[in-house]
DNA sequence: TGTGACATAAAAGTCGTACTTTTAATTCCT
DNA sequence: AGGAATTAAAAGTACGACTTTTATGTCACA
């Protein structure tokens, strides 16, 4: 779950990032490397390196003569996946989870239609794979193993959708999908007509059917929005 | 347009940045820290901290022992401003300002049907002001002045739409709509049909019509795909 | 001849210190 | 009171020494 990584630097990163994105430092708050450094006990090095790089997802401002400045929510780099995780490790979760969402509802039923065009025979057979798999593990509280197939599924589909910038939020994607399994966004089983759906997208990216994967999938991304508004309000 | 931003380290991070964006350094490729110090006559304690903060962007890979390795595409933080940047300046604007324009055509629709219900009233009036604005300046080569009130609209759809993620992406689309103004993928003046459109959209969010303005942005993005695919094959 | 333990060295990681540069804030002069 | 000169605080940069990891080459043994 949270990346391993070893080495000062990342332990010090991690701390930071965590602590800045769970709002412990509000906005404005200035921190000045040589307190840092003394606070996590490494040296000026360490902390400088792991200020450039918050610097980098626009957490933090440096500046001479100030000190490092947390900056604003909103210049923060929400795309970037390590403030993702950190803030839905974080007190705000439920937005999180709920904009991204609304995001995947954005993004997927588009994927998936170009997917019915791009997808190449592996990718659908691979497709109809993680959709049965889903129907196998969807009854008797096996949520985990019904997340793997799930969190395959998507990953699939933005990969095939043969863009880039798709294909890129599987990580994401997984992320909300395990984050909302773990922390019981969900129902007990999953919604059966959310794993038929799967199928059938399944179906439709086979037949090349691209409207259809399309329609598909904005279901599924309804019915997920539904679920989120009924479990986290 | 490009981060001036003095300072050694931001020197470095830009010619690196740009350089391995730009496919000068193949993935597999390892870069040494105390040659790149020569190499940029800078000390090792800059070059460090500019690995490290390419390293937070999957651009490299550092490993003791190994150096420091490019990755491949497919693991870059593609979403990141900085390297959508550098990315936009390089050799492969063509593929970028197509996946870019892909994202845009399936999160703008949705953006816009949730900016007709929660657009401020002054941003329903910024809004249609800078419609107006496209208007204006829609004829007699003014692209520059119609780039403005173009990127500001976007802008405010983006914000309006009251979703973090969706609103994060107005610097994206802000790079896009410039690099295809200044890289004449773009007719000479902008396509009639397109600036009324935009009128429309203003109006159906005034009018709090989810449907009609998610239906009517999805048009201007039908259309930008489709000059994309005159103009740039 | 192959294989596994061992030694070697290359490169990143870490540290401490000294020095430079920028700039907010204070002082001081008119 | 206002503006110019001074000060000092903090980041930026550099350098050198040392540590740690680890890929690779070596050698002994089967």
């Amino acid at each position: 779950m949270t990346t391993p990584a070893p080495g000062l630097h990342s332990h010090v990163l991690a701390a930071l990032g965590l602590a800045i994105t769970a709002g412990e430092y509000p906005p404005g708050t200035v921190l000045r490397t040589d307190e840092l450094a003394q606070r996590f006990d490494v040296s000026r090095t360490v902390v400088r390196e792991v200020v450039r790089v918050l610097e980098s997802m626009r957490l933090v401002e440096s500046r001479r003569r100030v000190g490092v400045t947390v900056q604003p929510t909103p210049s923060w780099n929400v795309y970037d996946p390590q403030v993702i995780r950190w803030r839905l490790a974080g007190a705000d979760r439920p937005r999180q989870l709920r904009s991204l969402t609304v995001l995947r509802s954005a993004v997927e039923p588009v994927a998936a239609g170009l997917a019915a065009l791009h997808a190449t025979p592996e990718q659908c057979r691979d497709l109809t794979e993680r959709a049965l798999g889903m129907v196998a593990t969807s009854r008797g509280r096996q949520l985990d193993a019904y997340l793997v197939h799930d969190v395959a599924f998507h990953r699939i589909v933005l990969e095939a959708s043969g863009n880039e910038m798709f294909a890129r939020l599987g990580d994401v994607v997984a992320e909300v999908l395990t984050g909302r399994t773990h922390h019981h966004v969900m129902f007990e089983d999953p919604d059966p007509a959310a794993v038929t759906l799967h199928v059938q997208v399944a179906e439709a990216v086979r037949e090349r059917d691209a409207d259809r994967a399309e329609a598909l999938t904005r279901e599924i991304a309804v019915g997920a929005l539904r679920e989120l508004d009924v479990l986290a309000p």
